[in-house]
DNA sequence: CGCACACTCTAGAACGTTCTAGTAGCTCGG
DNA sequence: CCGAGCTACTAGAACGTTCTAGAGTGTGCG
């Protein structure tokens, strides 16, 4: 079955090549110090021998492990997207993803507990849910990027969309399509539903819409969309910005049920632009948060902190962009 | 920031308490060979200076790292369902994960190569596109258990659902309700697939309906789901049985659209019992994968082939139950 | 010619743990 | 009162790396 020969280590490369095992390590690190010829003859041995390092010996002997701890929700199809981005940065960094998921049995404390005891020496949290003490306890110990929620505490670092300005768009949008009888199903106590519910608000009351302000309270799951879209039902608005994308898909789908024509009834827009809302049949119209960006500004700072950089800002905050698509169109001529 | 002082480790402890450093490692281990008041004032001691154990060092050491690695894909809703039975799985035989996600930018390849440095000592792979030669060179390294796909190689594990008889379940219910023209959107090349399709003929054809057998060719996402949609319009049978349930959620939002009553003029079956098809606005009647049998298993049978144990049979398979939901009605007696 | 310096290389300690082989103290049977 | 057989404990090597300190070679320059 698997294996009983040892694995080839750096005494096996070095015996093979004629050389010590100082200089093998040299030569793997790409460091400085060994002659050409020699890296090469060494490289080529190592290459025959299959040899692999030990990433465990390194870090023990090192105290740098490269690794950086993600904790991400199972549940949340956007941490998926952001995560898709966030290997691509870290590989880019030469640093490695060690991930720990949060699921309905498993909570964040159980998710960083694990990350800890691996030893990675910065943590990427997305949307933690820990208060911002905890937060902080934490970021005593090791470099902590709190990602899509911002967060009052010296010594957390923080990536998040611009929420405001994200609302803005999305509002701005619909009015430029027409509409002013235009709703918001927030995300409820969420990270950032108090940012675009704000932004919402302050944009409709900028475009003397004031009077036409309907929040009605959600969350960030299908089901929240589902629900609010039954409080919209008596008297439908004839637009409707959604907390996120998930929310928006419950919403719509229960809109349709009710025989409303989106867009030609009511108009829909989204936040997030998770991947399924560029899907033919969805066709989201939506807020996207540029998930590049984020990934790559979120590596780039927890990377500064462990390596000692001088952190010019403590919060970075990714500007968003409108994606149109179908759900959103002209207000109805009524 | 962070913290300079060093972690704490065995030898401070030691050191405190008085005993020897060998001894410490006995009693965190749990090991016999320590009296009982020594270990009582140990714990004690390792309690206050808030010790843990160096996973790392201890692997060196030991060869053994108590770690599985998973490959799943973020991209399928299923995969986090299994992540979340998984983590429950482990933490129960006191083994830890080690994920590696396989994103639209980084292939299977790279996934296992990561937890091949991390030195995990079983590799749990979910729906491995893989081809089996790779599959079987992977397994001579290490354990290895491919899940929701069966593999037709001696030293890999399978651990998956009953295809067949998920489908001749799902097709003898409809055919219970009176359908007769049931038709199956397919999952493609994908693993599963061929069960799936062969269970759904089979069964068609032992009650007599092999004339009505209809099979559209599909996928494993929503917009595959929404393509075979479109196909099924010009002549709609009375029921459908999807590859899964991320492809019936295509299905019936496009089905719906075009204004077919779900499930008054049409049924719909799904297959994999995802959390979203819970979802009180999608309500999907589902054939169920049982997720935490095949996560308990699937680390059972990992932890089985470290240890050395002796393993009865290669392929584990678990049966799948129908879930009753909303989509799927009697037959419209036209 | 001789000395400083750069370059290539090596020996050996160190990281935090586990493991092997013991030692010390005790009890107990003969 | 000796030694066998426990139990409780310890010293020190080992795991596969990296790091520090230094040893050999040339080579250039005063």
């Amino acid at each position: 079955m698997q294996s009983a020969e040892r694995r080839t280590t750096l005494a096996d490369v070095a015996a093979e090549a004629g050389v010590s095992v100082a200089l093998v390590s040299i030569v793997m690190r790409g460091a400085p110090g060994a002659g050409a010829a020699t890296r090469e003859r060494v490289l080529e041995v190592a290459r025959r021998l299959d040899y692999r390092p030990d990433s465990r010996a390194r870090l023990l002997r090192s105290g740098r492990s490269q690794l950086l701890g993600v904790v991400f929700d199972v549940r949340h199809p956007f941490h998926s997207d952001l995560l898709t981005g966030l290997y691509a940065a870290a590989d880019a960094a030469a640093y490695q993803l060690t991930l720990s998921a949060v699921t309905p049995r498993r909570d964040e404390h159980a998710a960083v507990a694990d990350l800890l005891q691996d030893r990675c020496e910065a943590l990427v949290l997305f949307s933690p849910k820990m208060r911002p003490a905890e937060l902080a306890g934490l970021a005593a110990r090791l470099p902590v990027v709190a990602m899509m929620r911002s967060v009052r505490k010296r010594d957390v670092d923080v990536v998040h969309t611009d929420d405001l300005d994200g609302a803005r768009q999305a509002v701005e949008y619909l009015i430029g399509l027409g509409h002013r009888r235009i709703a918001h199903v927030d995300g409820g106590t969420l990270h950032g539903s108090a940012e675009r519910r704000q932004g919402y608000e302050d944009t409709m009351r900028r475009h003397g819409l004031g009077e036409h302000i309907r929040v009605i309270s959600g969350g960030s799951g299908e089901e929240d969309g589902a629900r609010a879209a039954g409080a919209l039902l008596d008297d439908p608005p004839s637009a409707v910005f959604a907390f996120n994308d998930l929310s928006a898909t419950g919403l719509l789908d229960v809109l349709r049920r009710h025989g409303l024509d989106v867009p030609g009834a009511i108009s829909v827009v989204g936040f997030d632009d998770s991947s399924f809302s560029r899907l033919a049949h969805i066709d989201l119209t939506t807020i996207a948060q540029d998930v590049d960006t984020m990934a790559a500004r979120a590596v780039a700072r927890a990377v500064e902190r462990v390596e000692g950089a001088p952190v010019p800002h403590r919060e970075v905050v990714v500007p968003p962009r409108l994606v149109v698509r179908g759900t959103a169109g002209p207000a109805p001529t009524a």
